[in-house]
DNA sequence: GCAAGGTC
């Protein structure tokens, strides 16, 4: 029989495969990894192989990383800039050590190795750490790598006969990744903690680092920051009118919405007054739906638990990992905002009809009214959206676990449940020669918002009865005086959006880069009463069809152009509870301001560079150009902005100086 | 004393 070695890139998948595979005859043995186990079972890999004899694997994440030789361990010597020319070496770290020597050993008595890490880049990468693992052990070995979506039985056995090859243009373009973060960050981390501690004070004990994430991250926050400080509110007018009908007070939003121009209003409103009458010139009532929300992805876990569960992203993930350890929902880390066709929802939903609180809405579901999710635009190729496996009544949970279950259930179900309907009724009048326009929606079926707390569809309101054509006279109508304001700061719901739409860190790792940057004392949190400006509501204009999803859309921009909207709408959504956001503090201000003043051409605190990193990956996965070539051009550009720094530091040291030292704030 | 990316 053909020995096959089959390596997953963690121990659940290497759990879940060997089950499939191995038909419930699967034994399994210790390693002396904690957490590694081997199964041993047969399986039929059709041609060239048949019936086989395999074992079963994992690692755990990336095997193996990359380090300075230890002369380069000194900080004063060397000086920093060696760092981008001096040798690297792959090692396994202690605690891999067991992980790779198992692999090793295994693939002695082996003829073929089977990988079977996630397909993503740094899946394909850690294929490749395993390969050259195995290799060590066994020169001949045969290498496939399997390809799947998901740990479902049939696509499992599919993906089992029908092996490729490894990519290695992935796994060089996340060697490139790898390198120079390396290099960059402990260059730039040792320059700056060097230089700075001369300065004295708080500063000669702290670390600078910096970070292709960290620090625009950092700057997200310090940006932001500015923008509201730097804030000029502007005084516009507009045209209020007010019709009451029925007992009913309509308000009807005036076309032209505002304007910077007081005597261009004056005009326009004097020629509503002398017109006197308004005349009824459109009248449309038509069904409106509000769209259930999308299958759950991490970044959109992370986004909904610090806006509605009171907890950070980082405490998010490790209690969503908790849960997934225990089995009670899926992988946390994921992209993918679609159920592949092939999952059984239904036997999903039919898991949670035991619950009081929402057992009676799934058992609804099973019961007939079960639709089938949206399908998002995003998959991963490695994990399905995050969703319960098995019920876990509140008992066996914590705290924080109960919330994050309860959220990520009520998900599920508002997922598998049907849209919100109503009628919207739209009414347009013309005035003097301005249009004006009232908008009612009245909620027919709330439907998935009865599982789903986190939204309302808001703003639902009766019109009175409108004819087309009829003329009436206004209750009321004012010309109205408000100034713009200010955006919000960032709560953390916004800086990661903005990571998101950035491609600042994966899913992963987000929460850890907003940990590091307050670790780092470059930004802290502030409780900040709610209101105005911090609306927690989701799509508060119940707008239809929804909104897209906000990948990027800056909110504090979308309010300042909006101006006294906001103001308008005080209290709603707001009074009460309290928002956390991020301000950065003068050390961060004056990291961002200082290279923003020496003013290279590359900057640091900026998200473009990491973009630029995202696209040179892909270059290199697409051929386009190698590694070597892109780690030669990444080098030798971040070596002459460190010489530029060094050249230019002053400037940095007058900024931290100012700020740090003598205590300027703003 | 330094990064970012996997995962436990």
């Amino acid at each position: 029989m053909t020995r096959i070695l089959c390596v997953a890139e963690k121990p659940s998948i290497a759990k879940a495969v060997a089950n499939h595979l191995g038909g419930g005859r699967v034994e399994m043995r210790n390693t002396r990894d904690t957490y590694v186990k081997n199964y041993i079972f047969n399986f039929d890999f059709g041609a060239p192989w048949g019936q086989s004899s395999v074992t079963m694997t994992s690692v755990r994440g990336h095997l193996t990383d990359l380090q300075f030789p230890p002369e380069y361990k000194r900080w004063d010597h060397p000086p920093p800039d060696a760092l981008f020319n001096a040798p690297v070496v792959i090692g396994v770290p202690e605690n891999n050590k067991h992980v790779a020597t198992n692999i090793e050993e295994q693939a002695r008595y082996a003829d073929v190795l089977f990988i079977w890490t996630d397909c993503d880049r740094e899946g394909e990468h850690i294929g490749g750490e395993v390969r050259d693992a195995a290799r060590k052990g066994n020169r001949q070995i045969q290498i496939k790598r399997a390809r799947f979506s998901n740990i479902e039985r049939g696509h499992v056995i599919s993906a089992a006969r029908n092996p490729i090859a490894l990519d290695d243009k992935q796994v060089e373009a996340v060697a490139a990744r790898i390198e120079l973060d390396l290099r960059i960050g402990y260059a730039f981390t040792r320059f700056l903690t060097l230089n700075l501690q001369t300065l004295g004070g708080d500063l000669a004990e702290m670390v600078l680092s910096y970070g292709s994430c960290q620090f625009p991250t950092l700057g997200f926050v310090v940006d932001r920051y500015f923008r509201v400080k730097n804030f000029v509110p502007e005084t516009f007018w507009a045209i209020k009118v007010m019709h009451e009908r029925e007992g009913m007070k309509v308000n009807f939003n005036w076309s032209r919405h505002r304007l910077f121009d007081r005597m261009a209003v004056v005009l326009f409103y004097e020629r509503c007054l002398s017109a006197k009458v308004a005349r009824v010139t459109k009248v449309q009532e038509k069904p409106t739906k509000k769209w259930k929300p999308l299958p759950l992805t991490t970044v959109e876990l992370q986004k909904m638990a610090t806006r509605f569960l009171g907890l950070t992203g980082q405490v998010t993930m490790t209690v969503a990992e908790g849960l997934y350890n225990k089995g009670f929902i899926s992988y946390p880390r994921t992209e993918t905002d679609r159920f592949d066709k092939a999952m059984n929802l239904r036997e999903l939903v039919r898991k949670q009809t035991p619950d009081t609180r929402w057992g009676p809405f799934a058992q609804n579901l099973v019961d007939g009214a079960f639709q089938q999710p949206r399908q998002g635009r995003h998959d991963d190729k490695a994990h399905p959206p995050i969703h319960p496996i098995t019920y876990a009544a509140p008992t066996v949970l914590n705290e924080n676990e109960r919330k994050v279950y309860e959220f990520v259930v009520r998900r599920f179900l508002a997922c598998c449940s049907e849209d919100a309907r109503g009628v919207a009724t739209d009414v347009e009048i013309t005035y003097g020669e301005e249009f004006f326009t009232a908008h009612g929606v009245i909620v027919l079926e709330t439907n998935y918002l009865d599982v789903y707390p986190y939204e309302k569809w808001t703003g639902t309101a009766m019109l009175p009865k409108f004819t087309l054509g009829e003329r009436f006279e206004p209750t009321e109508a004012l010309m109205t005086e408000g100034k713009t304001s200010p955006p919000g700061y960032l709560t953390e719901a916004d800086l990661i959006a903005l990571m998101d739409a950035n491609g600042i860190g994966t899913d992963a790792t987000m929460a850890e880069h907003i940990a590091k940057i307050q670790e780092r004392k470059y930004v802290s949190t502030q409780q900040i009463a709610g209101g105005r400006g911090y609306n927690n509501d989701v799509d508060e204009d119940a707008a239809e069809p929804n909104p897209p999803p906000a990948r990027g859309r800056g909110r504090g921009r979308a309010r300042a152009a909006r101006g006294g909207r906001g103001a308008a709408r005080g209290g709603r959504g707001g009074g009460g509870h309290s928002v956390t956001v991020f301000l950065p503090t003068s050390l961060g201000a004056a990291l961002i301001l200082g290279f923003d003043r020496m003013q290279f051409d590359t900057s640091l605190g900026k998200p473009f560079l990491r973009k630029e990193m995202e696209l040179q990956m892909k270059a290199i996965c697409e051929g386009r150009t190698t590694k070597r070539q892109v780690l030669q051009e990444s080098i030798a550009k971040y070596r002459n902005v460190y010489f530029q720094s060094r050249d230019a530091l002053n400037i940095l040291k007058a900024v931290c100086r100012e700020y740090v030292i003598e205590g300027r704030t703003g």
